[in-house]
DNA sequence: CATGAATGAGTTTTCATTCAT
DNA sequence: TATGAATGAAAACTCATTCAT
């Protein structure tokens, strides 16, 4: 699996190839420095000096500083569906479609910490200009895609079937924030996925051995 | 449980009364205001128009904008600690200590989604300032405490040692992500803690169903 | 006659009026540098430099660069008005009224070619834009209003009741455009009025030596 | 009279022919397009866009934007001198020549008002560059040429001989003024040129009317 | 202390102009 | 010569912070 988030175009030296890959770059190097020191505090200048090309370069690739930000959030969530579709065409059992999908998500996101920090901060933008919306518009729609497909699963452990996108939401809170959190608090990212999954069944083995009481209690 | 994060002073009208009032009222304007448009994007002059007092005011209770949110984000933590500390100090069974916590820090961030949504972006915060260091180092700090205080569910579990701390970010990422990117994403609040428990056992069951498999091959 | 457009306030010393003084200083100080260098090539610093100013405080004072002009205009013409309103209120004869309207506006602009300026420059913003389109129909309503007060000379002249407009656009075109032109080719302000009387009453005959010719024809 | 600027050279397809012809359509999309939009808001790739050309072939044409806006006064004052030199060529009755020259003026900007935009604009620009100063130099020759013309009129006239120059600014200057402000502020140009006739008339007998009072005193 | 006016460094964005193809 | 991508100087506007009253 390697780092990058879309898949390089055919790296000419022909005048389009050229400007495809100073495109690229400008993708990589805002992802990285975005997710680095954050999405706002990060500067088009320093996008553009780590990328090697001029300032005004930037806008007649970008209409704005947050419509960048949407194609990027638009490239980490395409790259990301292209790697769970498939779980969902050939679903298997039911019962393990969750767990595979949610390994997928976890594993992405602990390959590529700077595509978690970008979904986090992304949501956060203001939701007024029209980028924001767009984002947002974007996350929900993935949401939504993701609901659809944890559907059967959802409904063969007894989920509530009106409830598909808390499912969907909790898997990209827990996947995206787990490696929003970590590098900033000094966490290795090496934390192996066995150990999460050994987690999960901790979770739920405490959870479950709280039933009957403050669960369904107040 | 009321929404306010710290317990207001006692109401009284002197003048240092009055100026105690004034900065909490500014916390918690603070904390909506953050919660709502952004840190970044939430202006000071917002903040003290919300609390009702000048300008000039918030800069003879808070030495900067970043040590506002700094003091923000300890008195979160001050009030998230003073809930969990009971049940770490009177133990009861180590299985259930697990399960008991994390439907204290989901409750948490479910009554109060400005507080989750302050801690996400207040990790976010460029480190090189000195309040956005102290900010992580108490983050930080907080996560070594849970960390202890789960240490004997976690030995109990089989969870090894030397990764008390990722459970207990384990616990904070989810808690918060899921109550910072719900609101965005337009999910209700009112999705009912068991609902959560259920989550968690299934994310398990799916887990489990994989071991072997995936995540120890590959 | 001042060459200040609008009354100075009682210039104190105290906080307000130091405040009032300086947006003053900010007016006659982008009146002037407009009216030298266009309005658009004047930058606001030097506006800011010139009233002695810091350049934030420009913005403290006015909303936008655009919105500075429109109050510039608004200045200009509720001072002209101020001066035209009495010879329509003491109409005296008909017959001299448009002669009388006509030299002040000669006398206004010639005193004043910063203000011939700006009401040029003005009328060509963007009006797209709010400041833009307030300015155009601050213009319009002077206009109406300069015809409104014309009326009585116009119909007593036999002049078309519903061209009124027209009547006082010829008006304001004259008196700005020859001063808008006039110091940018090197002519002298000083042409004395009584020579513009002449060149009125010469067109006036020109005009009328080809009545019945092409006037009539085409 | 057809309402472009220059005379269209003979429409070929040879190489030379095509150049020249996108010359003359960047003219004529300039002239348009600086008139309705103002000469600065008129971005020089909105000009190549209109006439078809890309942005480059812009300055293999022209030096600079301020060159172009040079050259399109030039075009125009050399439109107008070629229309008004036959009256001074064969004067018959100088009486008349002031009103047929102003005639002329008047009616070429009534049918295009965009020249009477560019002409107005392009004396505000910055006289400092060597455009700005070329443009102000063309103009003033065209006064020069357009004084001496009228010379013998305003010698019949009893105009003193050392201000033909003012006399011809006052031309110039209503007959724009009047076509500037006119479509700007919601008249339609469809004034007939012999209510126009009349208002000269009426402006000549007002100000005689007040002779022997403001004019001289005051 | 509280106030709110003043400050100016900092950031995005624009656009005339250059130049490799 | 035509093209259009790249360039970077410039300019409006923001807003945390300071400080005189």
């Amino acid at each position: 699996m390697p780092p990058t988030v879309t898949v390089a175009p055919p790296a000419s030296d022909s005048r389009p190839g050229r400007r495809a890959a100073a495109r690229q770059r400008l993708l990589e190097a805002g992802l990285a420095l975005m997710a680095e020191k954050g999405v706002q505090a990060c500067k088009v200048e320093e996008i553009t000096a780590q990328a090697g090309v001029a300032k005004g370069t930037f806008f007649t690739h970008f209409a704005s500083k947050e419509s960048f930000v949407a194609q990027l959030v638009a490239s980490v969530l395409d790259d990301l569906s292209r790697r769970v579709r498939p779980l969902g065409l050939t679903p298997g059992e039911p019962e393990s479609l969750l767990g595979a999908v949610g390994s997928v998500y976890l594993r992405y996101f602990q390959l590529r910490p700077a595509a978690a920090a970008l979904l986090v901060q992304a949501v956060g933008l203001d939701p007024e200009g029209p980028a924001g919306a767009a984002i947002r518009a974007r996350l929900d729609g993935h949401l939504e895609a993701l609901a659809a497909m944890l559907a059967p699963a959802a409904a063969h452990l007894g989920w509530p079937a009106d409830h598909g996108r808390e499912l969907a939401l909790a898997l990209v809170a827990t996947a995206t924030g787990f490696f929003w959190y970590g590098p900033r608090l000094g966490l290795t990212q090496e934390v192996p996925l066995n150990l999460m999954d050994r987690l999960g069944r901790m979770l739920a083995r405490g959870l479950a051995a709280r039933e009957g009481g403050q669960a369904r209690g107040r």
